[in-house]
DNA sequence: TCCTTACTGAAAAAATGTTTCATCTAGTCT
DNA sequence: AGACTAGATGAAACATTTTTTCAGTAAGGA
């Protein structure tokens, strides 16, 4: 795991730089969105002289190759996700913006296809996100 | 209809202003979500002094009260759209811009309770929007 | 008609994201 | 190992969206 986002980069041609590791490295173990100023400063942690243009480039990149899911964060920002293969929402939550993923194609289907019947719309793409308190924030806080 | 909008500022307490006025006649008219810079333009041609600042000032306060919905469109601009009573969401059409609402509540519930039991969230609040193409859009282009 | 206070809009500031361009370096070739 | 080259970088300037500040305006009750 911890090297398969660098070959996913080796075999698509591009190449493995110290700023792209750098935010690699930060987006790995982070449990909740960050905001590319928030992937810029921890990103510095590790390779001082990156550069918030390098973020965005390399967030844009890592979206394309499907590594990367860019979220809407409760307090409006974009916030970016490393992302499990496949279909998936994000949840966060609202108290320590942890994240968490699921799968929702299936149920979905029984909605668009009355959404569709009902407008007349013909739907291509869909955008879902949940927001609401995880087990951790149960327990201790409220 | 026309001055329900009105009705609803006055019982709140809020003042009917030749700028609210403009904006929410702008809103009303329009199809499809309209960015604060949009309603701004569109807005001047009611009241000519109108300003961004109390555009973005009603689009709060209408919010506030439901009337207004806001929206992220495909452009990534925030959209605003008038919104009817109840619990709706949005569906945008990528060709044209044109916005219907439909109820997602109940198809949503199953979905919901799933990932509650997956995730361990508590879920507060959802964010869901639809993308694709109007009838209209079908009929003449595609 | 007057008065009070909510409201307004210009300007400046803040926050986010993009473009430009000279410089650098990863990966390859020798 | 050294050199080459296209892809990658980051500072600066720019563009866009949204917020804050504040002096002046006007809605609506008395």
């Amino acid at each position: 795991m911890i090297r398969e986002w660098e070959q996913q980069l080796y075999n698509n041609g591009y190449r493995i730089t110290a700023s792209r590791c750098a935010i690699m490295e930060v987006l790995r173990e982070a449990q909740e969105p960050l905001s590319a100023q928030e992937l810029l400063a921890r990103g510095r942690q590790h390779h001082r002289t990156l550069g918030i243009v390098t973020v965005y480039r390399t967030l844009d990149l890592l979206s394309e190759l499907g590594l990367v899911r860019r979220v809407h964060r409760s307090d409006g920002c974009h916030g970016y996700l490393s992302a499990s293969p496949g279909h998936h929402h994000a949840i966060l939550c609202l108290h320590c913006g942890r994240a968490s993923e699921f799968q929702g194609q299936d149920d979905l289907i029984e909605l668009l296809g009355r959404v569709r019947r009902e407008t007349g719309f013909e739907i291509d793409d869909h955008l879902l996100q949940l927001y609401g308190t995880c087990s951790e924030c149960r327990a201790h806080d409220v």
